[in-house]
DNA sequence: CTGTTAGCGCCTTCAC
DNA sequence: GTGAAGGCGCTAACAG
């Protein structure tokens, strides 16, 4: 089905049809305007009939730039990073570049390939959605000859332009809230190779530690990718190690959502017994029974300026590197009591 | 940023320094057995230290082929695409086989455009993840110079090699187990542009006009991404239009996640007053309290089959165009009744 | 094992 | 408004 087929319609073809030179098909294509309107419509017709589609390899070749962007996140099966994607997409939509997408799989030797990969077809730009190999992918970035914009921590220093959160401070905001409402055994529940969940886990570790309530047998997690059944499966494995456990952070909602239906069927009752708080934000968050105390991440948004970044430095505009810091909010629903005092 | 930047690494470059011509670089790369191993080292080394990356650019044009498959899901928001394109990704990890993704907003306009861009790119191969277009794309199709590979509905007639499925019959047999159950007023909720939405309702309808229990005003769609949220906002609309409704079959599973909440909010009893049936078996399906009832679709097995046919088709054998049906399956869980008799 | 020659399909630059 | 010449960076085909 692949090398026998009948040769692509290129370029030169439709010139010989249309009695012209390549360039001035090239031209009606590129810059219409300077094609006379009659000869523009007959090429027109002629590519149309013919199905000639350009050659983006020779184009981006010859031109030496290319119109899409790449966009790495580093899973696809946690829903962050879709919100993420849908805001690069609303920015980028009506642009004239197109977006393609890859997942690294959380793993840095893929974020390398991938990268490698981008630069290897001169892509207009990049957006590192997830960092996971800074140190390693650093090099590479400085080299590459587009725009790169990286999704970090605060505080992490950057090769290129960045937006930065906090997660470890979002951690912080959310295990002293599970503190102040009373609850005094709190775990974490978490995905082992995700390295935003590592900050948070610090954020964390440092409330409790403060409060003198740190224990390592509290924090859980779990080296696959995130499900609502691994937060179910989380939380029994939490309480055996340590029965007292009256309040769980999770590093995203998709395990609190397990948690909770845990939670109930052991008979915890819900915010009264035990606490949840998630991460994210996500859509079912507010209509759960009860709705989900949770951190909110502007992921669109996050997403919606990476896409504008990109665009912005890809028409030409030289820009310097900068780092556009977002904040976070803690939502306080229905999972956890009210604060006491 | 962009323009101004040094030239970036070219082979000859490299050959230059290593005091050797440019193919012997290119051999190192693609045929390294045929380089000396010393020489093969030392211009190994060399590659290393100019960060030298191929252009993919030159490298198709001149080689006219491309080692990476292009991916079009319809929609990042549902999850079952996701469970496809991980399908898709696990027979693909391995090869030499590089993936990018696009996403189409469930638009035939975009799907065609996305298409177009793939065939520019002249892309290894192509799976068509849900195919919005079929009429329009398949002209397109025909003249792509790469394996397609699409995913639809059975009895679908199609330009390329294809992955099927019944999601009518699914629905059908959905819907009998519902009237089985005895639930009598079955409402059916769903997103409104999405292709394979509209087989299953199709199928729904079929059933329930032979029972003779049909009624247009127990369909509610909306013309917007899925969401749990939208689940909670179609049941309640659903039960303004009809407040005898009993049961409910949800175009997928997170509708019926939203459905299954706002049941309990209104004091419905699942499933003795009031049933819900899924679609897709998402990964909360199992954990939910009580546990979906849900059809599942063999997804991960779709993507890897796409997978499949997209690499040996792309090493060069020929294969004749084929539709490989794949079947779905009726998890009856606990939020329908056990049916009567 | 290494090199030479030619050209992939398009765009840039400069003529007319 | 249109065209001719040359080259982008790489690889196929053929030499040696």
């Amino acid at each position: 089905m692949r090398r026998g087929r009948s040769e692509r319609t290129t370029l030169m073809d439709v010139a010989v049809r249309a009695g012209v030179s390549a360039i001035t098909v090239s031209r009606v294509l590129r810059e219409p305007q300077k094609v006379s309107p009659s000869l523009r419509q007959r090429i027109l017709d002629l590519i149309e009939d013919m199905g000639y589609v350009p050659d983006q390899a020779a184009r981006a070749l010859a031109s030496r730039h290319n119109s899409t962007f790449g966009v790495l996140v580093p899973s696809l099966t946690s829903r962050a990073f879709l919100n993420f994607m849908q805001g690069v997409e609303e920015r980028v939509r009506d642009s004239t570049f197109r977006i393609q997408y890859a997942n690294t799989h959380n793993s840095v030797e893929e974020e390398k390939r991938q990268v490698r990969l981008l630069m290897s077809q001169n892509t207009a730009g990049i957006v590192l959605g997830g960092l996971e190999g800074l140190e390693e992918v650093s090099d590479l970035i400085r080299r590459a000859n587009c725009p790169v914009i990286q999704v970090v921590d605060v505080g992490i220093e950057t090769a290129a332009t960045a937006i930065a959160v906090d997660h470890a401070a979002a951690a912080e905001a959310a295990t002293r809230h599970l503190l102040a409402c009373g609850y005094r055994a709190i775990a974490l529940l978490g995905v082992a190779p995700d390295v935003r969940g590592g900050r948070r886990t610090q954020g964390y570790a440092r409330v409790l530690q403060q409060a003198g309530l740190y224990d390592p047998d509290l924090i859980h997690t779990e080296n696959a990718a995130t499900s609502t059944q691994m937060g179910c499966r989380l939380l029994r494995r939490a309480l055996k190690a340590r029965p007292d456990i009256d309040a769980v952070f999770c590093q995203n909602d998709d395990l609190a959502l397990g948690v909770l239906f845990e939670a109930q069927r052991l008979g915890r009752r819900v915010p009264d017994d035990f606490g949840i708080c998630g991460y994210n934000d996500l859509d079912f968050a507010t209509v759960m029974n009860p709705p989900l105390t949770t951190v909110r991440l502007p992921l669109f948004e996050m997403g919606y300026r990476a896409g504008d970044l990109l665009i912005r430095s890809a028409d030409g505009r030289t820009m310097e590197r900068q780092t556009i810091r977002l904040g976070f909010e803690l939502i306080k629903r229905r999972t956890t009591r009210r604060p006491a005092g």
